[in-house]
DNA sequence: ACCACGTATTGACAAATGTCAATGTCTTGG
DNA sequence: CCAAGACATTGACATTTGTCAATACGTGGT
């Protein structure tokens, strides 16, 4: 039996589409857990100063004075960050060092775009 | 006095990017605010349904049962996406249109691209 | 004028969220 | 091995958020 019919998650799964596909329960899920995750001042701002740093990536150190917050909150919007795969985290010493995922933004941007 | 130098508030939010461009934190409230209002599994389907619809408008009564919920719980929402700009509200008679409001969606696209 | 109906608003409440203080974990230097 | 430093985790608390029931508003038909 060669042609097999495929899952129906998979057809719907491909490329979702806010306004161009009619958007499944799961897909509505995911992307909202992944734009929430970006619905924040601090950690839009987070994600700016660590695409703004040299080399493009940056520490904690780095971004609790810019943001005027303390350690641990910092931390816990980047746990947030990284848990929806907007930043990737790197364990270099005793340092960790954030960057951005570019797959994932291109992923947000193109489910929002009207076009 | 030809040459004009332009407040600083406008060269900042000239074409906001989150990851080519430092963030300001003005900028970075408003597109909060609007991420704020489409990061919801609800949202995102009510989004969704008023786009597949003909004519790509829609009525409360045609969006409360495909999302499963209450008439209130559904004018809550859409008159959030709508306060964002995310939809567009006409009244016709006694029924409240919604519409996309494409620009919204294209500013917050290209906000997130990375490119 | 009244009634029916579609929509919006209000009030209430449980759940989730953003922040901080305190503490825990792990790596490096001495 | 110990101390210091960078980061993560936990617990607590006020605020916000999503939902519903009840009610108010506005329009069209009889």
């Amino acid at each position: 039996m060669i042609e097999q019919t495929l899952p129906a998650a998979v057809s719907r799964s491909c490329c979702p589409s806010l306004t161009m596909r009619p958007l499944g329960q799961d897909d509505a899920v995911e992307f909202a857990r992944l734009l929430k995750a970006v619905a924040d001042p601090t950690r839009l701002r987070l994600v700016s100063l660590v695409a703004a740093n040299v080399s493009n990536e940056a520490c904690v150190c780095d971004l609790t004075e810019p943001v005027g917050l303390g350690q641990p909150t910092v931390s816990h919007h980047l746990k947030i960050l990284v848990d929806a795969g907007v930043l990737d985290r790197e364990k270099r010493g005793v340092w960790s060092y954030y960057s951005i995922k570019a797959s994932t933004l291109e992923k947000l941007a193109a489910f929002l775009s009207p076009a």
